[in-house]
DNA sequence: GCGGCAATACTCGGATAACAACTGTCCGAGTAAGTAAGG
DNA sequence: CCTTACTTACTCGGACAGTTGTTATCCGAGTATTGCCGC
């Protein structure tokens, strides 16, 4: 079981562009250049979080994309269900059911234990990161890094 | 991200050794056909966790797989560590250190943000797994099905 | 000088290969049981 | 009848293919800008 390394950069990028100065567009190249990423790679990441409603894609010059909401009702648990698909990691196959010593139907009304532990852990895991915006991120970026991202992102053009 | 079904085939397989009587040993084989699994693919699973100290196999005519330990001692998580492995799910992979705005290293003494809550996420889940142990999977199967159970472990050479 | 128009360059979007991991399978090494012979 | 050695059959263990998902990439469709021409 692992992530999908766009988890990392979907995150980032969405954290970029919530300190990006009044809503400005950031183009998927500037964001790729900004981490180092592969651009063509990083566009389909960037694709999943537009469709997911997380990002609004601009295009033509001086376009790009911008967050679709605001940071603050954007939660951690948003991004990565957008990236990874919010299909469930476990999902119980009722093997009781089946083989040679198969429980009937009429007895499988609970589902089973084992379902019900992982469904509980997906779940803590989930408030977890639901509990934390995409505004608490850039909250906890060191004073000094989050004013040289400033300058970076409206320096250049003022 | 998904589970390997691998997972819930150990679970269901570990708290099924949990009920046999006196740490009788089951065969791979039996526990394939209890359950309508693959045997051969079984085994692959099997195997993981018998090096991960969850089970302990036997060789030889009337051997099988066994518990190692008991079952109020082994964990639901001890059981998915075993078949998925104990690797982190999220590996921050430090893009902020590259790119064209590299943050220098020196500001980087704290990991970022984003890390920390998807680390804080992954082990909001392992404690919930972790709380929960085989022997307590065990009580939470339906009594008469239990007993069905127990019928078929014990009953065929008693 | 001003408005309209066309060319342009930049943006995203979906369709297309390469790689890795999970899934699935096989046959060989080792061992405990069962058996038969001998004492 | 008991002991002992052998045969046997059953067990796990590691090495070997197939398929799905992730990684990586490209070129085409659409749009705001920009320069130019006409009025």
């Amino acid at each position: 079981m692992r992530f999908s390394e766009g988890v990392e950069w979907g995150m980032h990028c969405t954290v970029l562009l919530a300190q990006a100065a009044g809503g400005k567009a950031l183009s998927r190249r500037a964001l790729a250049e900004h981490y180092g990423l592969p651009e063509a790679y990083l566009a389909k990441h960037l694709r999943a979080l537009a469709a997911a409603g997380i990002l609004r894609a601009v295009p033509g010059p001086g376009g790009g994309y911008q967050l679709a909401r605001p940071a603050a009702q954007l939660t951690a648990l948003d991004v990565v269900d957008a990236v990874e698909g919010t299909a469930s990691p476990f999902t119980c196959q009722e093997i009781r059911q089946q083989g040679t010593s198969a429980v009937p139907p009429e007895q499988c009304r609970r589902p089973c234990a084992i379902a019900v532990v992982m469904a509980q852990g997906q779940q803590a895991w989930r408030e977890t990161l639901r509990g934390v915006t995409i505004a608490d991120l850039v909250e906890r970026i060191p004073a000094p890094v989050r004013e040289q991202i400033r300058a970076k992102l409206g320096g250049p053009r003022p």
